[in-house]
DNA sequence: ATAAATCTCTGTACGTTGTACAGTTCAATG
DNA sequence: CATTGAACTGTACAACGTACAGAGATTTAT
């Protein structure tokens, strides 16, 4: 059986990886088999990450799997911690915290284009890998040089990815899901027949924002308007100041 | 078959429920049997709301749901749609925009308590349904008095939602997922061990938000913070004044 | 050298899921 | 009274995760 979910989250950092195990070999390691499912993901979505697709990539049988990860569930919490890892981050250099904030969200974005099924998971055991945790760090000291408290500090930056995962969601494609416009081109016609006159405003206001979202630079456009809000919001917190760090 | 999902989701607006249907009468009305299948995705989330679940629950044969609704995620687009058009909404009165929102979002956050199986359903279909379009013709209004355009209004109630949701599915217990506590218990003596000394800001920040969200009073805080967050984002928003809404 | 331990890998099989398809029964309509 | 169409049922299939019992390989203990 392989070794707990947490052991294999820090196989790389194991401390005792030396004295060769008993048996053979395995024909894979576990991060080939994280990073081929982590390609079916891209593919496919996450319902393409199957046991038996991944055997067929790693040209063993569905069972063999279960050598490497205990369960489909753990290999998702590995691949989200590896993904996580790999993020190439724009580095903060000497910026204020303005500026740092949007880098995070804006990592975060990429992150979550080149991997949309990362939007498709929420596993709490992912914040157990190593990948996730160095993520963490690394964005808490977005905030380096304010003066806010370490609750306020994790919430302020849940805030702003909270923002980020759920306007990427509305921005990403996901791999195996329509395109939003046929669904509406589909439907316009027999719901404005339902709706008649009534609810004028939503009527308005969604045919507006429902134009726009066709449109080639509304994404871009809803991503600017919520990450001003995001800043807006948090310039109001006391204990920030547009000071950029010096020392921490 | 069952007529399209969009004639489902207007059933009671129907234009024409009139002459007689042939055939024997249905044993039970499609809210009947959305009814019963939220019942059981309170009960046990939405992973509970199967086809042979909810066939037991109507004393019907698995295949015989399929008479009243074409799939099972039709089924629960069904179920959104009515669990929307349940909300109570706190009125709005003579209040101004910051009031209203903050109403808005705590009228939320009681839907999502109520019923949690929402966090994890994501359909756009969804959007189709009278529940769901009155709701958002009803949160539109918060920001009446404001001079806000069409497309502003609704990325602002967007932002306002994504946060709720966001922040709710932190908050929220669902009935299927355990508690984090016991996550954390179990693990933090390893991770202590993988972690040593590395990423002290992490370590720090981690453990008391950790800390905190078993307290009583931190999903309280945790979702204060952010209403704060969000209110002052808005307000920084061009359009936006204090005044109370006069005649829109 | 031999035996024991323990690893990788496999084949079979089970339970659960959504649902396609071919009916059967029943009430309203021609 | 025959026809039509709706409600309902039984059987069946494909896809899924994975439990379980073993086969073969390789290291360790004797």
């Amino acid at each position: 059986m392989p070794e707990p979910l947490l052991d294999l989250l820090w196989r790389d950092r194991a401390a005792a990886p030396v004295s060769r195990r008993r048996g053979p070999k395995a024909r894979h390691s576990t991060t080939d088999v994280v990073t081929l499912a982590i390609d079916l993901a891209v593919e496919g979505g996450i319902g393409a990450v199957t046991i038996r697709a991944l055997a067929q990539k790693l040209e063993l049988t569905p069972m063999s799997v279960y050598t490497h990860v205990n369960s489909r569930d753990d290999l998702l919490v590995l691949m989200a911690d590896q993904a996580h890892g790999s993020m190439t981050p724009t580095p903060f250099g000497r910026s204020t915290w303005r500026t740092r904030v949007r880098r995070v969200a804006d990592d975060n974005l990429a992150l979550l284009r080149e991997h949309p099924w990362l939007l498709d998971l929420d596993d709490p055991r992912t914040a157990l890998g190593p990948g996730t945790i160095a993520k963490y760090d690394r964005e808490l000291h977005a905030f380096d040089g304010t003066s806010l408290d370490d609750v306020s500090r994790d919430a302020a930056l849940t805030f702003v990815l909270d923002f980020t995962r759920a306007t990427a969601a509305r921005i990403v494609v996901r791999p195996e899901t329509g395109e939003f416009s046929e669904l509406w081109e589909q439907s316009v016609a027999g719901l404005a027949a339902y709706l008649g006159d009534d609810l004028p405003l939503a009527q308005r206001v969604g045919r507006a924002a429902g134009e726009a979202m066709g449109g080639p630079y509304d994404a871009e456009r809803a991503w600017e308007f919520g990450l001003a809000r995001v800043l807006a919001g948090l310039a109001d917190l006391a204990g920030l100041r547009d000071a950029p760090p010096a020392a921490e």
